[in-house]
RNA sequence: GUGGGUGUAGCUCAGUUGGUUAGAGUGCCGGGUUGUGGCCCCGGAGGUCGAGGGUUCAAAUCCCUUCACUCACCCCA
């Protein structure tokens, strides 16, 4: 018989990986609460409708990336290629808002996208999620950069290279996008396939391409920062004098547009040397129209993403003396009788909060040893005929080989030993 | 969707110009110690050489097809 086998770009995340996962999740938890988020979890399944109207329908991920299916009530329905939508699906079909319009939320979970995997990017990847909802200061986009990369410091992540940029809001950002048209236009004939086709749609995507003929136009273009209006000049100027109170380094990035529609003003990207070609392993920005875009009010928000697989990349050496869950105490018995106790008593101090194994197949002591050796037990409780008779067990420390004697009858005796 | 690379034991990999029963290390099980782990020694189990077809007296090895994985493009976290 065939053994099924996962879907493409699906990963399993065994045992010896999920301490990791585990570690890199408390460390959001508690960064996250330090600054006032809390968790909400959504649904990975939404109407296909929520994404078509957040993410924008001429983006990539919308045309062409997502899993979207018609189930048996003929609801067309996705699985979420990203967070931020089902978020703010959340904080109005709850009326959050209504009981207070600063929500700080965060969550953790799969994404899913059907792309062609590589290194750094499966079909069903997970990400660490901040939405903060309500707050339009420019201080806030300081204070979520600032939790960002406290947060990636905190697990580890060496030499994070932060980008920022202001993309504009939705009275300067026509204009910019029509002077970039403009500008294209006139170079057609020199754009790559699929640039002259973004030209239409979404042109500002142009300044992610990488042809080099495509490069060479682009850094002639005009920058956003010049045709950005007053009021969003001023708001990244705030920006950048928060990043520099807390000492962040940063690196202004004009040509970083991003892939989602939905941005305004504020747009960052954290990214390494050390992933290869998908470099980014955080990414986030403003998006001060989108609440009223999914139906709600005028409500500004601003939100990052970390890639989780691409984070536990860059930091899985470092986190490898995380503690491992081996047992306090390894029960050895040699003959039923034993066995019958050992099985007794393993349990109910298991009942207590103890990590204890036993070897349940019919082997003998040595073979038994080395399981507790292999498991990295620091005791073995040794029980044979002999002390069920005499109701003193072996309990032998397996770092220094020490043995003593310790009652049966009275577990209570020794179990301060454990450890 | 487009291109490149790689498929041999659970894992990491050898395998000569095509040649007889496909190997090593590690892991697993057992023995050396009739009741004591690690180090050492010995043994055992474990493979349709990714799959299908072709060339040949003979294919893990050469050819074709296909699948999987992987890297890059694209896109993004």
């Amino acid at each position: 018989m065939e053994v099924v086998t996962a879907v493409k770009g699906f990963k399993d995340i065994l045992p010896e990986e999920t301490g990791r996962w585990q570690y890199v999740e408390a460390r959001a938890r508690e960064v996250f609460a330090a600054f006032g988020c809390r968790e909400i979890r959504v649904p990975i399944l939404e109407r296909t409708d929520l994404f078509a109207r957040g993410i924008g329908e001429a983006t990539d991920i919308v045309e062409k990336e997502m899993y979207t299916f018609r189930d048996r009530g003929g609801e067309c329905l996705t699985l979420r290629p990203e967070a931020t939508a089902s978020i703010i699906r959340a904080y109005l079909e709850h009326s959050l808002h209504v009981a207070d319009p600063v929500a700080k939320l965060y969550t953790i979970g799969p994404m899913f996208r059907r792309e062609r995997p590589q290194r750094g990017r499966y079909r069903q990847f997970h990400q660490i999620d901040v939405e903060i909802l309500g707050h339009e200061a420019p201080c806030i986009d300081g204070e979520v950069i600032l939790m960002l990369l406290h947060f990636l410091r905190s697990v580890g992540l060496k030499a994070p290279h932060l980008e920022v940029n202001s993309l504009g809001c939705n009275i300067c950002r026509p204009g910019y996008r029509a002077s970039i048209q403009g500008f294209l236009a006139g170079r057609e004939a020199d754009l790559c396939g699929d640039c002259r086709r973004r030209l239409d749609t979404n042109p500002l995507r142009v300044f992610d391409c990488k042809v080099p003929s495509c490069r060479e136009i682009v850094d002639q273009a005009p920058g956003v920062t010049d045709s950005l209006c007053g009021e969003c000049r001023d708001h990244f100027a705030a920006v950048l004098v928060s990043l520099d109170a807390f000492d962040i380094a940063y690196v202004i990035n004009p040509r970083m547009v991003r892939g989602l529609d939905y941005y305004t003003r504020t747009a960052f990207e954290v990214t390494t040397e050390f992933l290869g070609a998908q470099n980014a392993v955080a990414g986030g920005g403003r998006y001060d129209g989108l609440v009223r875009e999914l139906g709600g009010p005028d409500i500004p928000g601003i939100g990052f993403a970390v890639g989780f697989e691409r984070l536990l990349a860059l930091t899985a050496e470092d986190l490898d003396d995380v503690p491992p869950f081996s047992p306090e105490l390894f029960i050895a018995a040699l003959g039923d009788p034993a066995r019958q106790f050992a099985y007794a008593l393993g349990n109910r101090l298991r009942l207590q909060g103890r990590r204890v194994e036993m070897d349940c197949r019919p082997r003998g002591l040595k073979g038994q040893m080395k399981r507790a050796d292999k498991l990295g037990c620091r005791r073995v409780l040794i029980v044979g005929d002999r002390e069920m008779e005499t109701r003193q067990a072996e309990l032998r420390d397996m770092t220094t080989g020490e043995q003593v004697r310790v009652s049966l009858d009275d577990p209570s005796s020794w179990e301060y030993l454990l450890v």
